[in-house]
DNA sequence: ATGGCAGCTGGAAGCTGA
């Protein structure tokens, strides 16, 4: 099956190349991330019409989470606190069962960008990763099958941003960021696609401005996250720079997880 | 060093993103 993660900066904007896309590469679930559309207006119809099904959180204006899927998820939790209708909308879970008929978890996460660091928003940024921690914690455990996939808005490691001279310590880089994050693999993910790609300096991400895209200056900060049992099931991980070169195109590309 | 591009809101120009 697969499992598709995309930042599409607007659903709106982005339904039609969002529904050419799983139509043409037969997606199996769908995880998008700044839909920045109120669940009243969410499309619904143009999927279900198409015979998926959709669960989204959503609100105006900013953020919104949406997982788009060829069979009925079970919807369970759209929030890491208890307290959904207070928090900005950034987080969808939910579950199926794979082949085996083995329950899977699946996390769909817009991370905050945190805007530069020891900002307001970058102290959010860190306390929203603790709180993903604490979910993590009270909800699961590595032995789970789970995927943990979405904008991170956090570039791993040197290989995933194009020059690391220039990008290191700053918002999506800095240690402290870097270090949330191996904390969050240490608790029981695995990087699918570094794992599957160990050299390979590719991105997801590259901004509008400066021809960032065609000169490649570019991030992999979308990410797809699996624990264990997801890794035993691997078939290929990989990121479609194709619908970055659309017109009006988001500024992230699709990344796809096949497993068994 | 700065701003650059895009989307949203509201009905202009400012906020936000990454």
């Amino acid at each position: 099956m697969l499992i598709t993660t995309w930042n599409v900066n607007s659903l709106t904007v982005r339904l039609d190349q969002v529904l050419n896309y799983i139509t043409a590469k037969n997606i199996d679930i769908l995880c998008l991330q700044e839909t920045k559309t109120t669940n009243e207006k969410f499309p619904v119809k143009a999927f279900t019409d198409l015979n998926y099904h959709c669960i989204y959180s959503g609100e105006k204006t900013y953020n919104g989470v949406a997982i788009i899927s060829k069979d009925k998820l079970e919807f369970t939790s759209n929030s890491l606190t208890q307290y959904p209708q207070t928090e900005s909308k950034r987080f969808l879970a939910a579950n199926f069962n794979n082949k085996e008929n083995k329950n899977t978890t699946i996390i769909n996460v817009y991370i905050p960008n945190g805007q530069e660091i020891d900002s307001e928003k970058y102290i959010y940024k860190m306390e929203w990763l603790s709180q993903l921690q604490a979910y993590l914690n009270k909800n699961h455990n590595h032995d789970e099958s789970i995927i943990l996939l979405g904008d991170f808005n956090i570039a791993p490691g040197d290989l995933d941003v194009f020059d690391p001279n220039k990008t290191s310590d700053s918002i999506m880089t800095s240690t402290a960021e870097r270090s949330m994050y191996e904390e969050i693999l240490q608790w029981g993910f695995i990087d699918l696609f570094r794992e599957q790609h160990k050299e390979s300096s590719e991105f997801s991400w590259w901004d509008y401005r400066n021809f960032s895209f065609k000169r490649n200056l570019g991030y992999r900060i979308d990410l797809i996250l699996g624990t264990k049992n997801i890794y035993k099931n691997l078939i290929d991980i990989y990121i479609d720079k194709e619908p970055r070169k659309n017109d009006r195109p988001s500024d992230h590309t699709p990344v796809t997880l096949e497993i068994e």
